[in-house]
DNA sequence: CTAATTGTTGAAGTGCGATTGAAGTCAATA
DNA sequence: TATTGACTTCAATCGCACTTCAACAATTAG
């Protein structure tokens, strides 16, 4: 009998890779990355408790949001240890998200909004045009920092 | 004299980084990947006319909404060349990319209402909650598929 | 003239987020 | 018993977007 039937029982590393969309192989490089964490059947295989797939689902918004793995780890790590994470633990972790996501969807009506003020218009404003968020950039570390230099459009 | 306060003059690298905020490393691997292109001096320097600043610019936006530098070359390729692109010649470019602004700003809405819906609450309906877009994620190519399987979240 | 600055090239290195492959283990089935 | 299939580990490799380096050439300031 397939075991996926059974809802109480532990997943394995492919049942969980279906019910995610999550490659095992990923799963698996999570687990080495510490975000993840696993029981052992007693052939050494991995057991995920079902409440790892919120785990992964987390891992999931997170990466959409644009978090590093470092980060979500980082995040993973406040959830408590010795019990099953509750709503309200979730929901602290995400907390701060929704400003997160204002940001990222402001960034994205300044850059349609540029799109024809600035990149679509035929004026020479662009050596002077403010539209990608410095603050967004400075925040990147590495490489190609991206910020747009200078005094707002002139057509806006 | 600074060759930058003479706006005739076409801009050397390490201006046209200062002007755009790509290093100008960057600026050579762009040109090395066919984004750019530049006149030489008879030293052999690099020689941008002013209009690669816009071109600059739309690498930068192209980026910020998730486009690889393979589909940017792509689209400044449909540019003319052998005159200077109009503002009309750009605004064709863009046209279809208030789509994808106005799709990802959907998806970061699912997301945030997920944050609530799906990872916040209690119940266990993630195991089939679809969330994430399926149509952008198959969309991504390599790895990492990580979309979300099933029905909609009874919550919603 | 000298020294600093800015530029050139090609190759190699970096960081992230994985995937792939080789070699081996284990349980169930033909 | 033999084989199939799912799993294990560890190391290597990949794709992307760059950055860094070494060695050298040219320009510019004092």
């Amino acid at each position: 009998m397939d075991p996926a039937f059974d809802a109480l029982q532990p997943l394995t590393v492919s049942e969980l890779a279906r019910r995610t969309g999550v490659a095992p192989s990923a799963l698996r490089f999570y687990e080495a990355q510490g975000l993840l964490h696993a029981e052992r059947s007693a052939a050494g295989h991995r057991r995920y408790p079902r409440a790892v797939i919120r785990r992964v689902a987390f891992i999931i918004f997170a990466q959409r949001l644009g978090l590093s793995l470092a980060e979500i780890r980082a995040a993973l790590d406040q959830l408590p240890r010795d019990r099953v994470p509750t709503g309200d633990d979730w929901q602290r972790l995400t907390h701060t998200w929704h400003a997160r996501i204002a940001e990222r969807i402001a960034e994205l009506e300044r850059l349609r909004r540029g799109l024809t003020d600035c990149i679509g218009c035929g004026c020479l404003s662009l050596d002077s045009c403010r539209i990608l968020n410095p603050f967004d950039q400075a925040a990147r570390h590495g490489p190609g920092p991206r910020y747009w230099l200078g005094d707002p459009c002139p057509a806006q």
